[in-house]
RNA sequence: GGGCCGGUAGAUCAGCUCGGAAGAUCGCCACGCUUGCAACGUGGAGGUCGCGGGUUCAAAUCCCGCCCGGUCCA
């Protein structure tokens, strides 16, 4: 199949041939004829050294330059999209730069930007963690640099042919020879697209991936790859990456890809850390990245041994001398990906993306902590924000700097906590296996060499199996369950939404579609379906006199369906008059705009990090979920709510209406999809001028002045990194106010003091209360002492007893007896039994006695309780007496 | 979203396997020793065993549900 999509006319003009690797079995195209792809490892590196362009390129100069390329090749820039894929959710990071333009541009939904467009996208492949620094070329963060066109049925711009030949182009004009470029020729699939590529291959190392996009998955497809069908799409995509640090790497031709990407960073690191690299380790790090495409083949393992042989290296001088410049090299990396993730308002937490910045932020500070923390981890961000900063949002630093401090804090409480449990482990066990590591790594987090660590200053050896991490996979697997919302489908054109052309429309007429049941659909209605978390309209409709209370109203595919309290015959094309329940309607729109008031709010006072992450609205009271990096104190949430009341007292107009999903989307960015992303071409976005702009598909007030009043009733934190504020509005903000004076107010009332005097007077209650506790507790042992005494006066070892005590009074006697007493049975008036024996006998007795009296016990050799009947305290005193032969 | 670990005195924890009188250390208070402090000695205060339900004669302990904290993985 691809031998015939991509045997090209560009390669026939040029001089390319087709030809097969002896190696990897590939087919490639190449002007000179060769035996193998040329790519690492079929081939070697060919760029360390001298590099291959004609000149040494920064990631800014590189960057710069693509651009300008395709600039003046008609395409039209377009600023980098956020890390965090917020316009999607189906995934966390953007890794790639055609996440920015699924799902909707890829399905033909929605236009592109700019068609066709060059962009330089920031990415974030968090599958490579491992092996960054190691390999001399892998990354967590990189900019894809990309150019991309959409061609569709009644619109060409270009496809396989210019692609290629811009590729060579630009690459001959950053003075690659033709001789030393290599098309290999690869199928390609993702995310239920697929089509050709090529990957354009320069000194052994791919640099750049050319997809022609043209299929996606159907179930009644007639090309299969793998096992999957596909169809041909009516639109088709060019869709390239090329990796700007590669690039760079291949111009100046350093050791590894990092010199050339961070000198600068790279130097005061090692200042800082004292880390040395002269030319032996220099030859060394550039020996190892040449070989490293080798591990894929050979595996970790193998690879070293053959590694050190090969470098005419000791083991040691690997450890002692390689792996620090290995360690310093991660570290600028994954700084670099977190200056994206933070400035691009990514909060550090236990789930989703904000799991993968912990992630990172650990694995920093553990490289920073194996150096004794020569300098602080926000100081690498920040110096990584700072060279970036046209494409990162420095404005956002004081929130990292706090967000990085607070994760220092945790992580350093974490530690600390499991060092702990391994010393007690330690303690108990004298040895820790590998359930024990699996264990302390799942549960709290611990790393096998921490644990190796305490473990030895304890003076214990462990061993960590190779296979560590897979041991701990393995104990996740299991099957996913998903649940799919079943959706309805009805074969009626859409319903017109009058709530839309007039949100204030409290009645209406209008003429029936379809009744079945309970179910009513109409040609229009006033009525709201439950979306975007406000629920549905209540209300009734009227016909022919007979009135339908309406319970609830749904919403499928356009089609709005309204659930009647009782089964309905109107005829269909009847006309009937609807009247919605307007007092719950409208807290129900003072709710919702109140909610956007409040995300306004909390941005202003607690940074441009906050983001919306669920929401509920009632009638009473709403929910609104931020993210935020650490609980709310009092004093911020009565700052939200005096920043919502200042914009509520504005009186600002609120603006609804649909637009076109391109535009709104380059006029507002994608705070709009702060509540989630809706589908389609045309979305409607709620604007409050200069506060709040969102899509959103709720009723509204028109000014939120109208909204009156807003109230924070109280904050919780949910889940790390999410804290929920439940509010309320309008007249329901009053009620609920008005319901807590009162409670304030009764309980002033009965304590007999002023409200402003209510804390003051429960506090000294409470004492009170705890002074006359103890005192009644005091006069209890005084009672059990005096009647101890009397007990023991009567000078036997032995005793029977029935007393008037509860339990735990009866514990009290038996504690003080026992230490003088050899035998004591204590049997308390509903039937409580306690034995103590000296013996140890009391659990026999007390078995006994338990018989005698209809019931169980059980109990220890000196201590025993039981219970039995209460009107047979008497038998058990008898057989009490019987057997202790009294 | 799923898995795992934890919640007992002001703090750190033991006790939970196998149900039977709530403990240790530090800190706190008082007294003693001392010119004073520290140290030491003696004594003391401090607990809804996260919450709710169940099983049982009996639950910190076993079972179920919930809440909170931590952690790993998508």
């Amino acid at each position: 199949m691809l031998e015939k999509e991509l045997n090209l006319e560009y390669f026939r003009k040029e001089g390319f041939k087709r030809y097969r690797c002896g190696k990897c079995g590939s087919y490639f195209w190449s002007v000179v004829p060769r035996d193998t792809c040329t790519e690492s490892p079929c081939g070697e590196y060919r760029f360390l050294g001298e590099g291959m362009f004609n000149r040494k390129f920064e990631i800014e100069d590189m960057r710069n330059f693509f651009i300008s390329f395709f600039k003046e090749r008609g395409h039209t820039p377009i600023k980098r999209y956020p890390v965090v894929a917020r316009w999607r959710d189906d995934v966390f990071l953007v890794n790639a730069s055609i996440y920015d333009f699924q799902p909707h541009v890829t399905s033909g939904l929605v236009d592109p930007p700019a068609n066709p467009l060059v962009i330089s996208q920031p990415c974030i492949r968090m599958v490579d963690v491992d092996s960054v620094g190691k390999t001399g070329r892998h990354l967590t963060g990189f900019e894809m640099m990309a150019h991309h066109a959409f061609n569709y049925p009644d619109r060409r711009v270009y496809w396989k042919e210019e692609t290629v030949a811009y590729a060579i182009e630009l690459l001959e004009k950053l003075g690659v020879d033709r001789e030393d470029i290599v098309l290999k020729e690869h199928p390609w699939f993702g995310g239920g697209n697929a089509g050709a590529s090529f990957e354009v291959i320069v000194g052994g190392l791919e640099l750049a991936t050319l997809v022609f996009m043209n299929l996606r998955e159907s179930p009644t497809g007639n090309i299969e790859i793998e096992g999957v069908k596909y169809e041909e799409m009516p639109i088709k995509i060019v869709d390239t990456g090329y990796g700007l640090e590669r690039f760079v790497w291949v111009s100046k031709g350093t050791p590894t890809i990092y010199e050339a990407i961070y000198p600068d960073m790279l130097e005061k690191l090692m200042n800082l850390t004292g880390v040395v690299k002269d030319e032996k380790e220099e030859r060394v790090l550039q020996l190892l990245a040449y070989h490293s495409p080798k591990i894929e083949v050979m595996g970790e393992r193998n690879f070293m041994e053959f590694f050190i042989k090969e470098a005419g290296i000791s083991r040691e001088y690997y450890e002692k001398r390689i792996v620090p410049i290995q360690k310093l090299y991660a570290l600028a990396d994954f700084s670099r990906s977190l200056s994206f993730m933070l400035t691009d308002g990514i909060i550090p937490s236990n789930i989703q993306a904000g799991y993968l910045a912990r992630l990172l932020i650990r694995r920093s500070l553990n490289i920073l902590y194996s150096f004794g923390n020569p300098i602080s981890l926000y100081e690498l961000i920040e110096m990584h924000a700072r060279r970036f900063s046209d494409i990162m949002d420095t404005s956002m630093l004081p929130i990292v700097r706090e967000e990085i401090e607070l994760e220092e804090e945790r992580y350093r409480r974490t530690l600390e906590r499991g060092k702990d449990i391994v010393k007690r482990l330690l303690k108990k066990k004298r040895k820790i296996d590998v359930d024990d590591l699996i264990l302390l790594y799942d549960s709290h987090g611990l790393l096998p060499d921490i644990v190796k660590k305490v473990a030895e200053e304890q003076g214990v050896e462990i061993e960590i199996p190779e296979n560590f991490h897979s041991l701990v996979a393995r104990k996740h697997e299991s099957a996913e369950k998903r649940k799919v919302k079943e959706k309805k489908e009805y074969p009626f054109p859409p319903t017109r939404t009058l709530y839309y052309e007039d949100p204030y429309m409290k009645n209406f007429t209008a003429k029936v579609v379809h009744v079945m049941g309970r179910e009513l659909i109409l040609d229009q209605t006033a009525f709201y379906p439950e979306g975007g978390g406000q629920p549905s309209d209540r209300g009734f409709v009227e016909w022919d006199g007979k009135r339908y209370m309406v319970q609830d109203v749904q919403k499928y595919n356009g089609v709005i369906v309204h659930y009647l309290d009782k089964e309905a015959d109107i005829p269909t094309g009847a006309d009937i008059r609807g009247e919605i329940d307007w007092d719950r309607r409208e807290r129900l729109m003072r709710m919702h705009t109140a909610e956007h008031v409040l995300l306004a709010a909390c941005r202003r006072v607690l940074g441009k990090h906050v983001w919306q992450h669920g929401t509920q609205k009632d009638v009473m009271e709403s929910r609104f979920d931020i993210a935020h990096y650490r609980p709310l104190s009092r004093e911020e949430v009565k700052a939200i709510e005096r920043e919502a009341m200042r914009i509520i007292t504005s009186c600002i107009d609120v603006d609804a209406r649909f637009m076109d999903r391109r535009e709104a989307e380059d006029r507002y960015g994608f705070v709009l999809y702060e509540g989630g992303v809706p589908p389609g071409k045309e979305i409607r976005v709620v604007r409050i001028d200069g506060y709040d702009v969102e899509a959103c598909g709720g009723t509204h007030v028109r000014n939120t002045g109208e909204i009156g009043f807003l109230k924070i009733l109280r904050t919780e934190r949910i889940q790390d990194g999410v804290t929920r504020i439940v509010y309320s509005a309008g007249i329901s903000a009053l009620e609920k106010i008005q319901e807590i004076e009162d409670h304030a107010l009764t309980s002033a009332n009965l304590l007999n003091v002023s409200l402003d005097r209510l804390d003051e007077k429960v506090k000294s209650l409470i004492d009170e209360r705890k002074v006359l506790a103890k005192e009644l507790q005091r006069e209890k042992e005084k009672r059990i002492e005096i009647l101890a005494k009397e007990i023991m006066s009567r000078g036997s070892t032995k005793l029977v007893e029935i007393v008037d005590l509860e339990p735990k009074e009866m514990q009290m006697l038996m504690k003080i007896l026992s230490g003088r007493m050899d035998e004591i049975v204590l049997i308390g008036r509903d039937g409580n039994i306690m034995v103590w024996s000296k013996e140890h006998r009391a659990r026999d007795i007390a078995m006994k006695v338990a018989e005698a009296m209809e019931g169980k016990a059980g109990g220890r050799g000196d201590f025993a309780q039981g219970k039995g009947k209460r009107e047979k305290v008497q038998d058990g005193f008898n057989i009490a007496k019987e057997v202790m032969g009294l």
